[in-house]
DNA sequence: TTTTTGTTATAGTTTTTACCTATATACCCT
DNA sequence: AGGGTATATAGGTAAAAACTATAACAAAAA
C-alpha cells in the first residue's frame, strides 16, 4: 500500500517539474524522492513520470492521475484540520440522552449555560425511558445521559446532580390544601395516580405509596406528566409530580393545588453518568458541576443541588 | 504524516468495535495495530478510540472523523482503479497535435482505425501551426505531432507516415489542363498563390517554385486551404493543394481542373513524431505503423506510405 | 570537439518504524 | 478468588525510508 507522503511527493514532481528541484522544495534528498517515486509507480503499476535531463514531465497516465492524487491530498488536510478544531474536546458533538420527564423542563435552563462555558461544543438530544439510556450509554448509543438514582447497574460514572422533590398536585375543588402543606401522615390511605409503568416515576411513585400508606391507583395511568395533570385537572384524583415540571410554565397554578409534603422524604434524586473510561471524562464532570451551580444559583427554591457525592 | 494503512487501521477497529478482532481481521498482531493506532492518534492531536475491555468505541472526536477516513479510504481505492485500467497505457488519453492543412483530411480517415486497434485508447486532438506543434511536444503541452517534413530540431522521435503530393489546380477557364497533366518545364514563369507564411505550406510552396522557376504570388494569400481554393474557383490564379485536401470531400471536382506536374517530386512528407524517452513510444511507433499500413490499404493512388526510414 | 554543468539513477549505509513475540495489566464473569 | 479476555508495554527484528557518494547521461558552454 502505497504512503500520503508518496503521493505528495509525486504531486510536488508534477508541479515543479523536476525530481531535483521538487525534492529540494520538500526538504528530502533527491535519490530519496527517485526511489519513493520508483516504488509508487510500482504499487500503481503505472509509469507516472517521463524522466529527463531537461524538465520531468507527466506521462499521460500521470496527469490523468494527478487531479485524483490532489484530491486524495487536499482530503487528507480536510482530516487534519478537523482533527485539529476536535483536539479541543470541547468542541465536539456529544450525545446526550434525557428522560422525558426531565429532560423538557430542565434542558432549557442548562443547556444556554453549556454553550456559555464552552462555546463550540454542540449537543445531540433525545428523549428516551431511564432505563432504555442506561444500556444506551454503555453500548455507545449516547456519550453521556441525565438519569434518576439509583441505576440498575454499577459500571458508569455517577456525577449526582441534585435533588427533586415531588409535588402532590390536587384538583382545587378537593380543598385539600389549607396551606399549601400536607404532613406525611395525611397521605395515608389516599389514592394516587401514576404514569404508565414503563417511566422510572412510576417506580418511584409506588416506593413513596409504600412507605407512606397511600394507594397507586392503576386504574389510570398517564402516558406523560402532561396528561397525568390533565387528569387531575379534570378531578379524577391526586397524584406526585416533578418540581421542575411544576415550576415550567407549562404548569398553570390557578388550575391546581400544589401541596408540599412535610416530614417526609419525598423527591427524586437526577445524576450525570457517561463510561467510566470516556477519554472526555473530565469535560463530563466539568459539565455536571456547571449544572449544580446553575440550580444552585437560578433554582434553588425548587431543587437542591448536591456537590458532594 | 500519518499514512494510509493508519487510516485503514481506524476504520476496522471502527467497524468491528473491537482492537483485537481488527487486527485478526486486518492479518496483523495485536500489538501493532495497537501502537499505530496511538501514533496515528498522536500525529492528529485527538483521542479517536475509547479503549475498554468490553467494547472499544468511538469517542466524539473519532465519530466525526470516521466518515472523513472513510473518504479517504474510498479515494485511494479510487486512485488505485484508475491506475490499474491505465497501466494499459493504450487506455489513456493522449494528446495529438495536428497541422491545420492536414489534420481535417487525414484525421477521419485514421481515427476510426485507432480506435479499433486500441479500443480503450482516446485521442486528445488540437490543431496548431507545425513550427509551434514540434515546440509543443517538446515541453509537454502535446504527447505525439503529426508534422511535415523537415522538422527544425532534432530531438524529436520521428516515425517518417507517407508521402503526399501537391496537386496544381486550375479554374477551368484557363485550360491548362489538356489530359490532367502538365509537365515540369511548363510551370516556369507561371504565378502560383499559396497560404500566408505561417503556415508551413508557404514555405513548401516557396521551395517548389524556386527549384521549377514558377512565380509565388504574394498579392493573395490564403489563410486556410479553403480560401486558398475558393481564391481559385474565382479565377485569381492557380495553387498546390495537397492531395489528400483535393480527394476529401470538401472539394468539388466539377468545379477546378487538377493537374499533376510530371517529371518533378512535388510533394510533401508527413510524420508522426514525439519525445524520444516517451514511456509510451513503443506505443507511438505502432500508431505510426497503422497510419501507414492504412494509407497503403485505402488511399495508396493518393499518398504514398513510407515503411522504412 | 571536449569540457563543464546539471539532472536522474544506482550503490552502500544509517536511521526509523512497522511489525513480531512475550508479558504485564486491567477488567469481566463465573 | 481465579480463569478468561482485551489492551498496553517491552524488547527485538526486519523492512523501508532516509542519507551520502558516485555513476551515467544529456545539454550547454568552451
Amino acid at each position: 500500500m502505497a504512503t500520503l507522503k508518496q503521493i505528495q511527493y509525486f504531486q510536488m514532481v508534477a508541479e515543479t517539474q523536476s525530481i531535483r528541484s521538487a525534492a529540494d522544495r520538500l526538504g528530502i534528498a533527491q535519490p530519496t524522492l527517485s526511489t519513493q517515486l520508483a516504488t509508487l509507480e510500482k504499487n500503481l503499476g503505472v509509469t507516472l513520470l517521463e524522466r529527463s535531463r531537461r524538465v520531468t514531465q507527466l506521462t499521460p497516465a500521470g496527469r490523468q492521475l494527478l487531479p485524483v492524487a490532489a484530491q486524495l491530498i487536499s482530503q487528507w488536510r480536510e482530516l487534519e484540520a478537523l482533527a485539529n478544531t476536535l483536539s479541543d474536546t470541547a468542541a465536539t458533538t456529544h450525545r446526550l440522552g434525557v428522560p422525558p420527564t426531565l429532560g423538557p423542563y430542565l434542558l432549557p435552563n442548562i443547556v444556554p449555560s453549556i454553550h456559555e462555558r464552552f462555546d463550540r461544543l454542540k449537543l445531540y438530544v433525545r428523549e428516551e425511558p431511564p432505563t432504555q439510556l442506561e444500556g444506551g450509554v454503555l453500548d455507545g448509543r449516547y456519550d453521556l445521559a441525565l438519569l434518576p438514582l439509583p441505576l440498575r447497574g454499577d459500571k458508569l460514572a455517577v456525577d449526582v446532580l441534585f435533588r427533586e422533590p415531588l409535588m402532590l398536585v390536587a384538583p382545587k375543588e378537593a380543598g385539600l390544601a389549607r396551606d399549601g402543606k400536607l404532613r406525611e401522615e395525611q397521605l395515608s390511605g389516599m389514592s394516587i395516580m401514576g404514569l404508565d409503568e414503563r417511566h422510572q416515576l412510576h417506580q418511584e411513585v409506588q416506593r413513596i405509596c409504600e412507605r407512606t400508606g397511600a394507594k397507586l391507583n392503576r386504574d389510570y395511568e398517564g402516558t406523560s406528566l402532561d396528561t397525568l395533570r390533565q387528569m387531575v385537572v379534570m378531578g379524577m384524583g391526586v397524584a406526585f409530580l416533578p418540581a421542575l415540571y411544576i415550576r415550567s410554565e407549562i404548569h398553570r397554578p390557578e388550575e391546581l393545588d400544589v401541596i408540599h409534603i412535610e416530614g417526609a422524604a419525598i423527591y427524586r434524586e437526577h445524576a450525570l453518568v457517561y463510561r467510566q473510561n470516556s477519554p472526555v471524562r473530565r469535560l463530563y464532570s466539568s459539565i455536571a458541576t456547571l449544572i449544580r451551580e446553575r440550580m444552585a444559583h437560578a433554582m434553588s427554591d425548587v431543587v437542591t443541588p448536591i456537590f458532594d457525592r
